[in-house]
DNA sequence: TCGACAGTTTACGTGAACGTAAGCTTCATG
DNA sequence: CATGAAGCTTACGTTCACGTAAACTGTCGA
């Protein structure tokens, strides 16, 4: 044993691939579309690294996709409640403390957060609906069937 | 006015995309896939006319869609609970009474039916996770709002 | 330093799910 | 029975979301 395998604790596309359950290919079109904001700018042709929150970040990315049935495109404009979040943080880390800019970071994350839940708000009722009519015509037959067989 | 829009109480192709939000092209591509099951073979050439229990079906067929997210080719083993049925119908109003038969087709409904609660639950599930978790931030996003202005 | 595995860019290919156009035909209505 | 809106068939076009191949590095452990 005795090949380039893991770098040292840095994460490369492979490894997130494997993380997530996709492939490197995907993770490159995601970036390429801008679905993963802008990570540390990268000399063209080294290798990409991600750190554990990007990986968080693209399973969020897919977790909406998945369940909301959306394309990427509409993908694009949901996760930008990601991408205040995060400069959210990263003003808050570089010791930002205007109240009155702070306000406005959380008022757009709310936002945006708000807009992700009135969707799956809709979605989760309507799944619920389905569920509904589905275990009704379950018994329905279930008792067709105990209707055949009284004994 | 005096156009040929409405036969008589038939509905054609038109008014079932119509009713059920979509377009005839997709309802000629889902026939030819073999999504609608065989409807009262037809003259090649002669328009096709539906009645509303294939509305109600394709209306079905939609819904899973939608809210599965599975692919046409998963629906149509999907949807087979849906020609089970019909057969069971056609065989009752023929005056089947056979209670062998009956239990059978009965039997083979409701496989098809778990088939499709099992996904409908998994999904409802995830996505009344994901609900939660996002009531969660905006939850912890109201609180940090709420700090900074105390009044 | 070197070897090779994993990564990079570029570009063309692909399958699913329809859209669209052309040319012709039904069929309810006046 | 004439007419025209709507439908039919056939076939090629399109978009999305990646797959895949080629030719070339970057990078880490030995």
């Amino acid at each position: 044993m005795s090949t380039a395998v893991a770098p040292d604790g840095a994460l490369r596309i492979g490894d997130v691939a494997r993380l997530v359950g996709t492939t490197a290919r995907t993770i490159r079109y995601y970036e390429e579309i801008g679905l993963l904001g802008e990570h540390a700018t990268r000399q063209s042709g080294s290798h990409r690294v991600y750190s554990e929150a990007e990986v968080e970040h693209l399973r969020e990315v897919m977790r909406l996709r998945s369940l909301l049935g959306v394309s990427l495109d509409e993908l694009k404009t949901l996760v930008e409640a990601e991408e205040a979040r995060k400069v959210l943080r990263a003003e808050v880390q570089a010791g930002v403390e205007d109240p009155l800019r702070l306000h406005s970071l959380l008022t757009e994350a709310l936002g945006h957060l708000d807009d992700q839940l009135a969707l799956v708000r809709r979605r989760a009722s309507e799944l619920n609906g389905l569920q509904a009519d589905l275990e009704e015509r379950r018994g329905k037959v279930e008792d067709r069937l105990r209707a055949l067989q009284p004994r």
